[in-house]
DNA sequence: AAAAAATGAATGAACGTTCATTTTTTATAT
DNA sequence: ATATAAAAAATGAACGTTCATTCATTTTTT
């Protein structure tokens, strides 16, 4: 088990409240006060540790993404044929989203509305560039289709957002044989077909 | 042109006020009078024609939907081949979030953060019926994978919801041949493989 | 002149943030 | 070990602002 400082614990309850109370209530009904009470802290000291509400959220959204990308990388290698790296990275990234319920939920909020800065936005997104030059590696072999990223994005990762929160309201139930379907027509959207 | 009354004129600037508003400045930084200003109107006239700030967001979401879904299905026909239909269904629904951009872009804000009612949200949702349907149609015919609708959805119409947002962002530039292999994409993806 | 629609100043609640004070931790001396 | 002092961390009441909403009054329509 790892050893946290005092400090380090109450920043990640602060962290865990604000997580909760955003996709819960939405960033307009989370106000410090809530955090605060929920993470078993006086208000005054969230500002000890972040800056103001607006860093409290970016800071929240970039650790986030950042713990994203460490596990949606963590089994793959570069030296990994394309199909292979793909499918890797695509189920942990499944995987991430199914354990990791709150902070992909946060996530999707974060991309889909103005609460972040364009700043962090920009900065969380350079997270997924081993993505990218798979990508473009697969497109060289002829064993991708020849669209930009942003394609390849929005037919394979981005679906799971929906999914997840199909799930979260309970519209569905995602098992293993899911996940398995799920990547299949991923992977079907963006290979080559001959 | 059609006839509007002055106070149906009234009610449409609130809404285009609150859409504006709400895409660029979320919800959170979109407050009644800011709306009020906007749509040249006092503050106290907003509650004539809602009964708070809540009701007003969930008429915004649900009449953006309808629209939505008149503009989906407006040359679709159930009597259509499936393959047929389903590409007339989705281009109609690129074209919605094209030119339609504001009511596109909220849309995508609802359905991914808690600031819509759950009651309006399942409201919302019935109005893609005849895709479904359609759907169901081609699974019968051997045409469409066999995934609940869930999935199709995630993988052939979700997805325009982050090219619209990159689009917006000035990541891309979507013209027609980029629609055309967007669809390829989608139709790929859910179309049963021999 | 009566009715309906619209106004905008007023209201009270809730918000983000601050800072004088208190509590806890750390460092030093006994 | 224990006591003491300095430093750091945390507190929460208080502040000024902003918000959603109301309603007595005014303007517009009938």
């Amino acid at each position: 088990m790892e050893q946290l400082s005092k400090s380090e614990i109450k920043r990640n309850a602060l962290i865990k409240a604000t997580i909760c109370l955003v996709i819960n209530n939405g960033f307009h009904a989370a106000p410090m006060s809530k955090i605060a009470k929920m993470a078993n802290v006086s208000p005054g000291t969230i500002y000890l540790y972040f800056e103001n509400k607006q860093d409290l959220i970016n800071k929240v959204y970039l650790e986030i993404k950042a713990s994203f990308a460490k596990h949606a990388f963590k089994n793959y290698d570069p030296s990994m044929e394309v199909r292979e790296g793909f499918e890797n990275i695509w189920k942990q990234i499944a995987d991430f989203k199914l354990v990791q319920v709150e902070e992909a939920l946060f996530l999707s909020q974060c991309d889909n509305t103005p609460m972040i800065d364009e700043e962090s936005k920009k900065e969380g997104i350079k997270h997924l560039q081993p993505l990218i030059d798979l990508w473009k590696r697969g497109q060289e072999e002829g064993i991708i289709k020849e669209c930009c990223h942003y394609v390849l994005y929005a037919y394979t990762v981005y679906p799971l957002a929906f999914l997840m929160n199909a799930k979260q309201n309970k519209e569905i139930n995602i098992n293993k044989k899911y996940i398995q379907d799920a990547y299949l027509l991923a992977w079907d959207s963006i290979k080559q077909s001959k």
